[in-house]
DNA sequence: ACCCAGGCATTGG
DNA sequence: CCAATGCATGGG
């Protein structure tokens, strides 16, 4: 058992309840009140603990990841300090959900692919297809089980994935990236706009899967999804005289990323 | 049965 | 540049 520190506020439950609003998650289960994710073949089980979040058990190299999927990039403070400064509305909503560190994709692969399976169907049915995907061609540790690899996805055939829910063309998007040659990893190194050159050339990755990219795994501070549908009805709801979504997120800048997360969060709250 | 849901590529103007 | 269309599933 290892603990893992987080500055105050922090609100676990409310910063995971995303793994559990649309039924669960197999990859990021929530299970007997802790959060399961597999790192490196070992299955973690987090917890709510004063000061931040317990792991158990904590190998070493492992810390990076959770740290990352526990939203840990994200400067709270200096958002807090922002929205303290903003307009009535988001002065309130930051208030009222203090603590919610929106949660990472802790690896660009598998960010990628659930943004695949989101692509335009609710996130129950999403949550549904990525669930059997990763019954099927995942590994199970404990409860929890390893999000199915790049290779893994390399060497499957698109007919596997349209077995378990992926439209025909969805199965060959993540099979072709799955095959591509682009370096996953090296887009942390570029900037927002590298990142967008080099995603949006693959076919079935566009602007908004290369913005919630920015956002949830690279946690890009002024990512805003401005076309996600959620987003624009959030905004329509807080800020009705805001009617241009994409200039919207100026007004939020240099903290779109936070803004968009907590807009979000408030609007499924109601 | 029908419609919509945290898009995208394709086709045709 | 913009409009129309098909896609697959889950929930209402």
């Amino acid at each position: 058992m290892a603990h893992l520190s987080f500055p105050a506020p922090y609100d676990f439950e409310l910063s995971t309840g995303r793994y559990r609003a649309f039924g669960p998650d197999l990859a990021n289960l929530w299970h007997d009140g802790g959060l399961h994710r597999v790192v490196d073949g070992r299955e973690v089980r987090l917890t709510a603990a004063p000061g931040g979040v317990d792991a158990d058990p904590l190998e070493p190299g492992a810390e990076p990841v959770l740290r990352r999927l526990l939203g840990a990039p994200f400067d709270l403070a200096a958002f807090a300090a922002f929205a303290a400064d903003a307009d009535e509305t988001l002065r309130e909503i930051a208030v009222r959900f203090r603590g919610y560190r929106p949660p990472l994709g802790p690896e660009p692969f598998e960010t990628l692919v659930t943004s695949i399976t989101a692509q335009q169907v609710s996130l129950y049915a999403a949550f549904a297809i990525r669930n059997r995907l990763i019954e099927r061609l995942g590994v199970r540790a404990e409860q929890a089980y390893a999000f199915p690899t790049r290779e893994r996805l390399a060497a499957a055939a698109p007919e596997e994935l349209v077995a378990v829910g992926f439209s025909r063309r969805k199965a060959e998007y993540a099979v072709g990236l799955a095959r591509s040659e682009l370096d996953l990893d090296a887009l942390a190194d570029l900037l927002d706009d590298e990142v967008r050159g080099h995603l949006v050339a693959l076919p079935g990755i566009g602007e908004w899967t290369v913005d919630w990219f920015l956002a949830r795994h690279l946690a890009r501070p002024t990512a805003w999804p401005a076309g996600d549908l959620a987003l624009r009805k959030a905004l329509a709801a807080f800020y009705p005289e805001l009617t241009d979504a994409r200039a919207a997120g100026e007004r939020f800048h240099p903290f779109q990323n936070l803004t968009a997360h907590y807009l979000l969060l408030a609007y499924i709250a109601g």
